[in-house]
DNA sequence: ATCTAAATGTAATGATGTTGCATTTATGTT
DNA sequence: AACATAAATGCAACATCATTACATTTAGAT
């Protein structure tokens, strides 16, 4: 099954005519093994052995070919999450739901919740739209339940 | 007409039992001059003769007491804005549209636009939203028609 | 096996966010 | 009007993050 993945892995960085590295194939691994972003910070952490600019230029690359797509949290600290729409380079669509946890701090990307249709004033040629929310994710608003009780 | 605006600012930092400093004043009437968010380093670039710290501290007791809210722009820097609503102490109804024009890098806040009432999945208890959209504001729009002729 | 462009590591720089502490100032009280 | 004091400011310092330049290594084509 990790060969399976992987295999999956590698033909995405061919798609896109990137190296198939050994970075690259761990950081792809992370992001997709996880339904929230991720920031720098969390896969420095993780990988460790790999250079801060290196990671940096990784999630850079991906996201100019669409591979993942960049948020802000409420710190305004970068996150990236996969890209599971039809995202190509330099074209992004990542006009869905984007909740931040106030308590765990995670980033969930909820694909199904779309953007309604908006009249912009005279003038405002929107290109892309996000939407954002925090509040408690389903796991922090459980726990605060047990505590309260 | 300037004294009836500075009047008025005063009156604001009573009301926040701020004291009344220059520093305060000028980033008040900054503030409230623009129909767009301003980032610290605006403020730094036209108040050089405040310091970076004071400028920062200023920034977050404003918000801190409701008198302006953050909003990050498209490279995550923090730019404020001054409330229009009825922002209290740490309690923000920024639930509007921020526009951030790609071109000039300006944030609109558009605050005739308001949130769409949208279901979360189950169990994600959302406190607030906020609505990004970039493009082309109608100044930078304009501009680009005039040299696509 | 070799070659080359791409990828990585290292070093360095600038911007921004943040705290501690000494000094100055706004404002209530005498 | 002078004073006392908490609040506000300025300065120094430090942490983090974003970003570039350059030297070295490596993946993949020949």
């Amino acid at each position: 099954m990790a060969q399976t993945k992987n295999f999956r892995f590698e033909e995405l960085l061919d798609k896109h005519h990137l190296k198939k590295t050994g970075a690259r194939l761990r950081v792809l691994s992370m992001m997709y093994s996880k339904n929230t972003a991720t920031s720098q910070p969390d896969l420095e952490s993780v990988m460790n052995d790999i250079d801060r600019v290196t990671l940096y230029r990784i999630l850079n690359v991906f996201e100019e070919k669409g591979i993942i797509h960049k948020v802000f949290d409420l710190n305004g600290t970068a996150n990236y999450a996969v890209c599971h729409a039809d995202c190509g380079e330099n074209h992004h669509h990542d006009e869905h739901l984007h909740f931040n946890c106030t308590n765990c701090k995670n980033v969930y990307c909820l694909d199904d919740l779309h953007m309604p249709r908006l009249n912009l004033p005279d003038g405002f040629k929107a290109e892309s739209f996000t939407l954002y929310a925090s509040g408690l994710c389903p796991k922090c608003s459980k726990k605060s339940q047990v505590i309260a009780n």
